[in-house]
DNA sequence: TTGAAAGCGCTAACAG
DNA sequence: CTGTTAGCGCTTTCAA
């Protein structure tokens, strides 16, 4: 059983009697082709089920037309919300994507750079979330000028193109409405100090204590695995204080879901308001719901990153070198409240 | 500013004297080469950071090493599950997957199913969920020869290839059960007519209730389009009834979490016990939960698609005739219980 | 054990 | 406006 084959534009060519070229150009819109000659193509094309080639397209090219994506995880719904948006960006453009889930692990990371490197992306969007990840698996890209875009992490390099949330800017009205109902003891449950994703909130949330002149306490920057047992050890340490706090920011939605579960069922579920970095795509079908919940717009960061990449893909196929500059963009996170927060007596 | 060239097998070839096919074999581990001769070739690949080009390779070989991958949305974790799953064969064998994602919109499947085929694709994996679609979207690709697997659906088709879920195998457990249990009144509420999955899971009830010597009652059988009003206003033609059942089976575990949040605000959380065809990922997470979720182990289903393709794929690469037959799987479900179900008096 | 040569389908100077 | 020609990187007969 043998694969049929399809139409090519050298059977366009032979039927009508001109060159592949003529016919290419045609195909293609060329302008210099006689309206004629373009009509009478496409006719055949059509009535031969032409499909144009890519593989052979992007072979000719030396442009592969497909952009690599390398995410922790698609179960997790901000990284298929922006896989949703940067396809369509992509789509846009014609560019394919190609996937890669590096679990956290960057051995698969390498692997999955590996293969897209045989397959000759022409740009990369990487969310690592690795702790001081030196990128050295990319370098192998950097020396062959294939643009990379980071995506939702923020390193200190200057001269990395990136797109990331600002965590500050949600977490900053949180805390407003927070401090507002009567809230000053505030404290935060951390996740592991490794991840990147770690130090990015508990600068928002230094930050942002500040700015609302709270003094800092140590003892209530707590931090879990996030495991479950990892996430309730966290929560007692900090129940288990002598002036505990009144209000908690966690490091996300499923740590709030633990958290407010185990207190709930001990009929404690005023105990603390609770602020968590969104990651769930619906409160709305919870029963139980965090007083806010800091939204940090995948979808708007895919897009984001996907349009700088196709940018700067575009100067690659430009003779002129490009000029040298870095895209570095925040997107600034949002809260949402989903309760009233009770009054601090 | 261009991209930098990559070494090809010319330029080895080069640096050693030998021919380019003779660098082509050692690379490809071929017999008949000489191991010096082998050994020189790796070497200087090395030390070359020789990256083969699979954009050539398959346009040499006449295949894409890639397959299609069509689901509805990826934010739905089954989906996503398969994927995973999916790609782990693939990658095994060597495959690529491109992902479409339809959105239960047939135009936008044509134009997947379009793209893929300027990309070759070597075989397609599709989970249509569209009323009695007659598939005409891939008679292209029946045409081409290019094998396809349905995946999650069902079809009266003999002569197409599938793995669906046997619903009607945790649902039947569940009813057993709630029998147990004294429960005898048992409704359905079901997602839109229109949907392929709303009439198996009416079959698996209706088998279900039969094979347990319950008998039919259609006003037990209700539906929904869905969305929150629908689903709250399914569950309250069932609450009116001068007769009302006493169990559940709800379309999925959203449905669930609609009709079970709106019941416990009113106190009356044990009105009913729920079976739900299950959906969402980690009910760990969920304050409140059904009495059973059926699984359908996107996993499993998606794996053996995938080695079925495979397999197909296989045979097309293969000069004789493939022998006449179609793989036809069903995947068990089976049911998880989270709650004990309430005695009926 | 190796090489020469043709070819996969398409694009893109260059030339007319 | 159109044709000629060369070539993208690799595989694969066929011949040596």
């Amino acid at each position: 059983m043998e694969r049929k084959k399809i139409t090519t534009i050298k059977e366009i060519a032979k039927v009508l009697n001109v060159s592949t070229s003529t016919v290419s150009r045609a195909l293609n819109g060329h302008p210099g082709i006689s309206p004629v000659t373009t009509d009478r193509v496409c006719k055949v094309a059509r009535e031969q089920d032409y499909i144009p080639n890519r593989a052979a397209i992007s072979f000719s090219k030396r442009r592969s037309y497909t952009l690599g994506l390398i995410v922790p995880e698609f179960s997790e719904p901000f990284f298929c919300s922006a896989f949703t948006a940067i396809e369509n960006i992509a789509s846009t453009h014609n560019y394919n994507i190609m996937i890669g889930q590096s679990y956290d692990d960057m051995e698969t990371e390498i692997k999955i750079v590996k293969k897209f490197m045989n397959h000759r992306i022409d740009g990369l969007i990487i969310s690592i979330a690795k702790k001081g990840s030196d990128y050295q698996q990319l370098s192998a890209l950097e020396k062959l000028n294939i643009p990379v875009v980071f995506f939702d992490c923020v390193s200190d390099r200057t001269d990395i193109h990136f797109v990331a949330s600002n965590l500050q800017a949600g977490l900053l009205k949180g805390i407003h409405e927070l401090v507002a109902a009567g809230h000053h003891k505030i404290a935060l449950i951390n996740g592991p100090a490794a991840l990147s994703a770690s130090r990015q909130r508990l600068v928002a949330y230094v930050k942002g204590l500040k700015e609302h002149g709270i003094e800092l306490k140590s003892d209530f920057i707590v931090a879990t695995d996030l495991s479950r047992e990892g996430n309730l050890s966290a929560l007692n340490k900090l129940i288990e204080l002598n002036d505990p706090p009144t209000a908690v920011v966690v490091f996300n939605d499923y740590v709030f879901l633990d958290c407010f579960g185990v207190l709930n069922s001990k009929g404690l579920k005023d105990l603390f308001q609770f602020i968590s970095f969104g990651n769930l795509p619906d409160w709305g079908l919870f029963e139980h719901r965090p007083f806010g919940s800091i939204e940090q717009f995948p979808a708007e960061q895919g897009s984001i990153a996907a349009n700088i990449l196709i940018q700067l893909m575009n100067e690659m196929s430009v003779e002129e070198q490009a000029p040298v500059r870095c895209f570095q963009k925040y997107v600034d996170s949002d809260i949402i409240f989903f309760r009233d927060s009770a009054k601090v007596d």
